[in-house]
RNA sequence: ACCUCAUAUG
């Protein structure tokens, strides 16, 4: 079954998902049965496909194909749901895995969150954080980063330092993605000496800086005329091993 | 063997 399951996936990415289907087909005739994660992966080759309601249709008919979809299969679809911008489909989709016994993961929340903050609504992702918290999921670097984003856009950079703050002070990481998002701003915004600062703390928190994480504050001294500063920082990047693009 | 992939520079 993983062999198929490895072949139906490939088959996917390169054929499409009614292709997968025939090699289906050929795995039960040779009698090999599928299990959960062949049949997620042919939902996710529908969704990528933009083929919700078929991959709506084929998670429906899992059980009496006697198969149990996971939380893993009702994530699929939601982020197809939520890709395509079917937000009520999505509720009805929530509804109904709570309604079979099925709890969301960090992974189910981080799409919600994902595609609210893509569309703005950052007082609805910040319930959804929230509301993960209280359904016994802890939130990740994942989670936050796309509401650091956010508040980076909407010029709050207050709101995204201490957003920041409050997720090392409750235990997650950051990730060097989180640092780049608010250098970036910083950067933008003209405080550089803020971002440098930023920068010589990021690897307190076990991050270590990128090409982007460079090339963002290069651009940003040199914005400045510290242009003395942004060379030291190329040969910064070099000593870690790092080729400037 | 399957789901989140988010951040620049130009």
């Amino acid at each position: 079954v993983v062999t198929y399951s490895i072949l139906i996936e490939a088959t996917c990415e390169e054929n499409g998902a009614d292709q997968a289907l025939k090699l289906l087909d050929e795995m039960m005739t040779r009698g090999c049965s599928p299990n959960v994660v062949t049949y997620n992966i042919l939902i996710n080759g529908f969704c990528k496909e933009g083929k919700l309601d078929e991959a709506a249709k084929l998670l429906k008919d899992l059980p009496s194909i006697g198969c149990q979809p996971n939380v893993i299969t009702h994530n699929i679809l939601l982020q197809g749901l939520c890709n395509a911008g079917r937000w009520e489909d999505a509720q009805k989709l929530l509804s109904d895995m709570a309604e079979a016994g099925c709890s969301p993961s960090v992974a189910t929340y981080n799409i919600l969150i994902h595609y609210l903050c893509q569309i703005g609504r950052l007082e609805q992702a910040i319930g959804v954080l929230k509301e993960m918290v209280v359904r016994g999921c802890t939130p990740d670097a994942t989670s936050y980063n796309p509401i650091i984003h956010l508040f980076c856009k909407e010029g709050r950079l207050d709101r995204a330092m201490e957003c920041l703050d409050q997720m090392i002070s409750k235990g997650c990481l950051p990730t060097i993605v989180t640092y780049n998002t608010l250098l970036t701003t910083l950067c933008r915004d003209g405080k550089v000496d803020q971002a440098i600062h930023v920068l010589h703390r990021l690897g307190h928190q076990g991050c270590h800086p990128v090409l982007i994480t460079y090339n963002t504050m290069i651009k940003g001294l040199t914005k400045k005329g510290n242009t003395r500063q942004a060379l030291e920082l190329l040969d910064g990047m070099m000593e870690r091993g790092l080729t400037p693009d």
